[in-house]
DNA sequence: CCTACCGATCGGTAGG
DNA sequence: CCTACCGATCGGTAGG
């Protein structure tokens, strides 16, 4: 079953520069490195992959689908804004802590994505960071939220956990849930209107 | 004048040095990119600096520097624990928008500084972090904050800041101050006992 | 500040 | 999956 050998290394191959990319940077990471930590010569990484971007590529697109999908399955159809952005939020930070070193890699490598990825990436993106805006909006207008700028609230908030990946240890005391709803509940008490 | 022409150069080299590492990454950017936007050959660089990683010294050290100096400027002594933490944010901020390039790169490139430079500023920014940890343990202690992990929520408190040098734009209708206390404000009011 | 150049290393290919 | 190798590029130095 060769196919069944090539898939496996491939996945291995990612899931050793998941963690390379996360500790040196993209960059700073060369397919030599990889390579060595696999046991392989460089030249034979080019078997499974195509190039050393199509990896990056494969890490920062998984993400983003897992992103939202985590975030579609949440079913806020009938709850309160404050209740949506608190789940949509815990949601968010389910997605970070199951993988941080492809987490910590969407969310500071992704600028070495070249074009059409690069754009594809930034409006994907920026379709997630809509849906928590228009939930801050609506929840203004229920005159649950304070009136605030609500892209730059939004992007504070999501700012304010997507340093996790770099420091969350999955053998504490919080499950995710619980980490997010802390922070989360630090932010939406300040949101709302009192 | 030779010295004040060098002088004036290395500025100009660690000023453009800078743009390139927050727009490119600092291992992406290399010394021939960073020669030809200031006009000279890249060997030429080094009559000015002693090496590239000696560029990202100088920006991650001064940083960390107009950090504390900052901070210290505060004269928070008499205040209660939700100013002394609203002004130390607004402090945070507004040197954080004093110098956007400068603020990104010592934000996101500091994992290439080599030892034991590496371990000197990750020394500064625990210390500097603590500062503010303190700040949310004497105000729990008072009364005024929430029983939460310090540590914990301080980190998410600078990361929802942190990501502003790269969408601050110095022509836009707030000033840093009003930024910061924007942001300030919803994190602290979340964090209040009611 | 330049020319000339160093050894090392880069991502990747050819061919088996 | 390896050997052998490609052209390009890297940070940096010597010498003027």
């Amino acid at each position: 079953m060769i196919t069944k050998i090539k898939l496996n290394r491939k996945q291995q191959i990612i899931e050793k520069a998941t963690q390379l990319f996360q500790k040196q940077g993209y960059a700073a990471t060369s397919m030599r490195d990889l390579a060595g930590f696999i046991g392989i010569e460089a030249a034979s990484l080019y078997s499974h992959i195509k190039s050393k971007e199509e990896i990056l590529q494969t890490i920062c697109f998984q993400m983003a689908e897992d992103f939202f999908q985590s975030l579609d399955a949440c079913e806020l159809a009938n709850e309160q804004a404050d209740v949506k952005l608190k789940e949509a939020v815990v949601s968010h930070v389910e997605v970070l802590t199951r993988d941080t070193a492809a987490s910590a890699v969407f969310v500071s490598e992704w600028r070495h994505l070249s074009e059409p990825y690069l754009s594809d990436f930034l409006s994907m993106r920026n379709q997630y960071e809509n849906k928590f805006i228009q939930i801050l909006i609506d929840g203004n207008k229920a005159g649950i939220f304070k009136a605030l700028d609500a892209k730059f609230t939004v992007l504070a908030l999501l700012s304010s956990v997507n340093w996790m990946p770099a420091w969350y240890k999955p053998n504490g005391k919080l499950s995710p849930r619980e980490i997010a709803e802390n922070v989360t509940d630090v932010f939406i008490n300040g949101l709302k209107v009192r």
